[in-house]
RNA sequence: GCCCUUGUAGUUCAAUGGAUAGAACGAAGCUCUUCUAAGGCUUUGAUGUAGGUUCGAUUCCUACCAAGGGCACCA
């Protein structure tokens, strides 16, 4: 590692020029101008040793010491090392930018891999949808933030397995049910799954509306969610069946279209009876009795938590029971887990805390192997509240009206029907979830229609279309006949070349701290970096002796940009 | 009231305690007889307020102001 042979060196400076420093850093340099790398060893730096009555340092003279020992043992990786406002920068050399080209395209799809996870067992539970509602934006939003992580985690050597948690069960679904039974046209049973999903919206709709306007009604609901729970009605079994599996098959649907595949379903209704047993077994330890109600008084052990209710004092098991259950079972069902990562909205937070507070006392072993992740949400600009079509827009709606728009684009460009399609969903998918994927993880996302499905400047597809681009350059050089090669180097050296060695240090950091934004950010620099290379220079040309090292350039670009675009769960049409 | 997030160009977002705070959208101009103009090249503009720590603060600490979320039977 370059990186560790400049700190080698600069201890050796500072060894032979008997000066002392602190912890200093080489990282790089807010500018490309100011060099690879910059070390703010200079400033750290105790000289009083070398001082005299009359002889007092400043710190660029410092820096120019120690900049000028450098200089003069300076590795061949090294072209120059010079001395600015106190720091010192290192400028690597034509041989080593090309050494770095050679080595991606070496590594080829592997690019960007490390083994910090090698070994490890993760799990990700995200996207969490529940039957009976629509998939609404949030879900979006929790899916790209999700499979992204996975897929870093993978990139890093851990094993994934993919969750997702259904709240199968309580008080939304009898919303829905009563709906469906006010209104029996809702149970459109002949038209397609995505229409079916969507009426079943409706009638959850009605019933959340009625539920809280009218008293009657709410006590309907109450009513059909006791039978829910009791499975003794066989009309509310019949139509339960009938929506649970519709809007299943819906949301498989859109996983597909979205690139994810789960290896685990996890059902609230499952949850529940394991969590009431854990609660049961854990009553004055951990659980006390209040109002009627079992509660978990958590400010006794967290003055920042406070109480939260587990069983309700009708006897029904809340969210956190549930919560509880499937905790115990993701670690039954893989007990050699080494992390159980979960990620939900930042509403969720609070009371995940008192969750997280209650396992801790049942498990103090899972405590440690347990991380929960959580993001801003969606929330609309203005009062564009609705879709192209204008309806209320679904996660659902909000794909297919990224789809048409990028179709309406594609008018005039040639493509079998089946071939454009794909792509268009392809197209439309990378511009949502890389307006969601841009920013750091924590914050709400202003949302605005128009700019999610954007295809210009920041945004996925503009990271897809240089990568289309450099695809074509790389079938003219075939059939020009004019392979990668290593030999002749250009005298310049293109800023494309500055970012593309750095690919694996960015993955390793979005491992570190969960946060895929960093590649997209780090992507649409190198992206930036690459049309301007391309829009500048003939890439393939037969009179340039240097048109195979640029196209291997070309290739090292989009084996980086495709393995990239592949940890945000983007995929990378090879034409568009 | 208490707890958690977050305050950066007109707007939406970046910036492991470092240099002249980066992009994009918007606005103005230029650019396809060259490998995809969904592109490239110019120009224009910002750290909520007041202190503190530090050689150095958008970043850390304190207070205030502002926005969002959570605080008992919903999830």
């Amino acid at each position: 590692m370059i990186e560790e042979k400049i700190k080698k060196l600069i201890k050796e400076a500072l060894k032979n020029l008997n000066i002392e420093s602190g912890n200093f850093s080489v990282e790089h340099p807010a500018d490309l101008t100011m060099g690879d790398y910059s070390t703010n060893v200079a400033k750290l730096a105790n000289v009083k040793k070398l001082e005299t009555k009359n002889k007092r340092f400043t710190r660029e003279e410092v820096a120019d010491m120690i900049g000028g020992f450098i200089n003069r043992n300076k590795p061949k990786e090294i072209e120059k090392v010079e001395e600015k406002a106190g720091f010192i920068n290192f400028y690597l050399s034509r041989k080593f930018f090309a050494g770095s080209i050679e080595e991606i395209v070496n590594k080829a799809n592997n690019v960007g891999k490390n083994d910090i996870l090698s070994g490890k067992k993760i799990m990700v539970e995200y996207t969490d949808p529940n039957p009976f509602k629509p998939f609404h934006i949030g879900h979006l939003m929790t899916n790209a933030i999700g499979e992204s992580i996975a897929r870093i985690l993978e990139h890093s050597g851990a094993a994934v397995a993919r969750a997702n948690y259904q709240g199968d069960i309580g008080l939304h679904v009898a919303k829905a049910i009563w709906g469906l039974l006010k209104n029996e046209k809702l149970q459109n049973k002949s038209g397609s799954h995505n229409l079916q999903a969507t009426n079943i919206g409706q009638a959850y709709m009605h019933g959340a509306e009625a539920y809280e306007n009218d008293e009657d009604s709410k006590k309907e609901i109450e009513e059909i969610n006791k039978k829910i729970y009791a499975r003794n009605d066989k009309k509310i079994n019949e139509i339960y069946q009938w929506g649970f599996d519709v809007t299943m098959e819906a949301f498989e649907d859109l996983y597909k279209m979205l690139g994810t595949k789960f290896d685990f379903y996890f059902l609230e209704s499952a949850m529940a009876d394991i969590g009431r047993d854990i609660v049961n077994a854990n009553m004055d330890k951990v659980f006390e009795e209040s109002d009627g109600a079992t509660v978990f008084k958590a400010e006794k052990h967290d003055p920042k938590l406070h109480t939260r209710v587990f069983i309700t004092s009708a006897g029904l098991p809340t969210y956190e029971t549930k919560e509880l259950g499937l905790t115990e079972e993701k670690f039954k069902t893989n007990p050699e887990m080494d992390l159980s990562i979960m990620i939900t909205a930042n509403e969720q937070m609070n009371y995940m805390r008192v969750v997280a507070k209650a396992i801790s006392l049942i498990h103090p072993d899972f405590e440690k192997r347990m991380k929960h992740i959580t993001h801003g949400m969606m929330r609309f600009v203005g009062d564009k509240m609705s879709s192209r079509k204008g309806n209320v827009i679904t996660g659902e709606s909000l794909l297919n009206d990224a789809r048409d728009a990028i179709l309406e684009k594609m008018t005039d460009r040639e493509f079998p029907n089946e071939e454009r399609e794909k792509i268009a969903s392809d197209v439309g998918v990378a511009a949502i979830k890389y307006s969601i994927l841009k920013q750091s993880t924590g914050g709400d996302i202003i949302y605005d229609f128009e700019n999610s499905i954007s295809f210009e400047g920041d945004s996925g597809p503009y990271l897809q279309y240089s990568c289309a681009r450099a695809n074509s350059v790389l079938e003219k050089a075939q059939k020009e006949n004019i392979l990668p090669d290593f030999e002749v180097l250009p005298g310049e050296i293109f800023e494309v070349e500055k970012l593309l060695y750095r690919f694996p240090e960015i993955v390793f950091r979005s491992a570190s701290e969960y946060e895929p934004h960093f590649i997209a950010n780090y992507l649409i620099e190198v992206a930036r970096a690459y049309n301007s290379f391309y829009g500048n220079t003939v890439i393939v040309n037969k009179e340039d002796k240097t048109s195979p090292y640029k196209i291997a350039l070309t290739y090292a670009f989009s084996f980086v940009m495709k393995t990239g675009l592949h940890l945000l769960g983007i995929e990378a049409p090879v034409k568009m």
